[in-house]
DNA sequence: TTAAAAAAGGGGGAAAATCCCCTATTTAAA
DNA sequence: TTTAAATAGGGGATTTTCCCCCTTTTTTAA
C-alpha cells in the first residue's frame, strides 16, 4: 500500500522536522518535504510533481501566514486538504482558518493519536473536527459575534496606530485626519467593541492579530 | 552503547511527542518521557528510579515554567543538564534562563541536526551554545541593560493591573494605595524603561511576559 | 431612483493621564 | 552605622483621552 503524501508548513524549522518525524512514524503516511511559510510551500508546489494530498499547516506565519496561504490553496490547487495546526484557541482566527478552507483545525496540545486519526479520517471523508473546534464553531454560528464585527480598512488602520505610543493628535497626522475624526473612530470602536479605553483597544487587536508584537 | 537519556517538557502534547520523535530518531538518544509542565517533570523525577542526562525544557509554560523550573532541578539534581527550547527571542529572558542554569538555549527555528548537536556537545561537554545566544550573551554584559532594569514586586504588580481597562484611580484602589502613589510609579517606570505612555507600558508587559494574554 | 444606512469629518466640555517638581518613612547595603 | 535605595505620598499645570452631540458625503438597498 502507497504511503499517503504529506507536507508541513511551519515557521519554526525544528518543530517543522519534529512534526515530520512524528507523522513518519505513522503508517501509511509519508512527508514530501516541509516549509518555512506559505511562500515556500506554494513555491515548492509549482516546482515538484509530487502533489501532496495533505498540507498540515501552521496559522500564524510571516511572510504568508495560515488563512492567506490556505486560500490560494483553495483556489489553485483544490483537490489537496489543508490541516490547520495552531495554538491559536482564538475564536475567530478558527472561524477565518475554516472559511478559508481548511478541512480540520488541530491545537498543538492535543496527542498526537489525534494528529494520526485527524489524517485518516481526512483521507477518507474530506474532514476532521475535534470536539472542542466542533463547539466553537456551533457556537459561532448562534452567536452572530464572529461575524458581526465588521471593521473597516480605515478602522484597522485606526488600531494598528493605536497600539504605539503615538498620540491621538500624531495619529490622527498619519492619517491625514483631523483630531476630532480620530474622536470619531474611537468613540464608535469603544461602543462596537465594548471596551472602555484604549488599553483595551490594544489588548482586543493583538488578541485578534489585529497587532502583532 | 547504551543511548543517552533524554526528558522533554513543554506544554504543546504534540509538539512534545512530535520532538520526542525526533530525538528517538537521533542515534544513541532516548526518550524517557515527555511532561507537560514543571510540575509535572518534579513529580516524574521523584516517581521514577531512572533520571535523565538532558531535559529539553520549553521556557513558556503554564503552571511551573522553564526558568522556576530550571532553579529547581539545579538544586535538586545538579547533575542533569537542562537544555531550553523555546520560540522566545528575548534577551532578557534567554539571560534569565541561563541564570537559572540552563547549559543551552535553543530557539525552535533551529535545524533538526543543530538539537542532535547540542545534545551531543552537552553530554560531552557540559554546555552548546549557538552563534545568536553567545551574541546575546556577550552584548548582555556589555551593556548592563540585562541586569539594570530590574522591576520591584509592587511595581509588576502596578504593572499588570495597567494592562486592563482600569483607570489608575481604580488601580490605586486595587493596590491600597493613594492616587499620588499610583502618579509616582508610573512616572518612574516611564522613564526607566523609556516609554511615553500607558500603551508603552502594556506593550513592554507582553513583549516581556509580564503580562500574559 | 430615491430613501436609508454607513462612512467620514467635526465641536465642546469633563475626566483622566501625564509631567515636573517635592517630602517623609522604611529598608537594605556598604 | 551611616548612606543609599526603595516605598509611599503630594501640589499644581498641561495634555490627552473620553463622552455626547452634530453635519456632510458616499454607499447600499428597496
Amino acid at each position: 500500500m502507497k504511503a499517503h503524501k504529506i507536507v508541513i508548513v511551519e515557521d519554526h524549522v525544528l518543530l517543522s522536522q519534529a512534526i515530520a518525524s512524528l507523522v513518519n512514524s505513522f503508517e501509511d503516511f509519508n512527508v514530501l518535504y516541509t516549509c518555512k511559510n506559505g511562500k515556500e510551500l506554494l513555491t515548492k508546489l509549482k516546482t515538484f510533481d509530487n502533489i501532496p494530498e495533505i498540507i498540515l499547516m501552521d496559522v500564524n506565519m510571516p511572510i504568508l501566514n495560515g488563512i492567506e496561504t490556505t486560500e490560494i490553496i483553495k483556489k489553485e490547487y483544490p483537490k489537496i486538504n489543508v490541516i490547520a495546526l495552531s495554538v491559536e484557541e482564538n475564536d475567530i482566527t478558527i472561524i477565518k482558518m475554516l472559511k478559508a478552507g481548511a478541512k480540520g483545525y488541530l491545537l498543538k496540545d492535543v496527542e498526537k493519536d489525534i494528529l494520526e486519526l485527524a489524517l485518516k479520517e481526512t483521507i477518507k471523508n474530506g474532514y476532521y473536527h475535534t470536539k472542542d473546534v466542533s463547539n466553537i464553531l456551533i457556537n459561532s454560528l448562534n452567536d452572530d459575534n464572529s461575524t458581526k464585527i465588521q471593521l473597516k480598512k480605515r478602522e484597522i488602520e485606526f488600531i494598528k496606530y493605536s497600539c504605539s505610543e503615538l498620540t491621538y493628535k500624531q495619529i490622527a497626522e498619519k492619517m491625514f485626519l483631523s483630531p476630532k475624526t480620530i474622536d470619531g473612530y474611537r468613540d464608535n470602536l469603544f461602543q462596537k467593541l465594548n471596551i472602555k479605553n484604549r488599553i483595551g483597544l490594544v489588548l482586543y487587536a493583538i488578541k485578534n492579530g489585529i497587532y502583532k508584537l
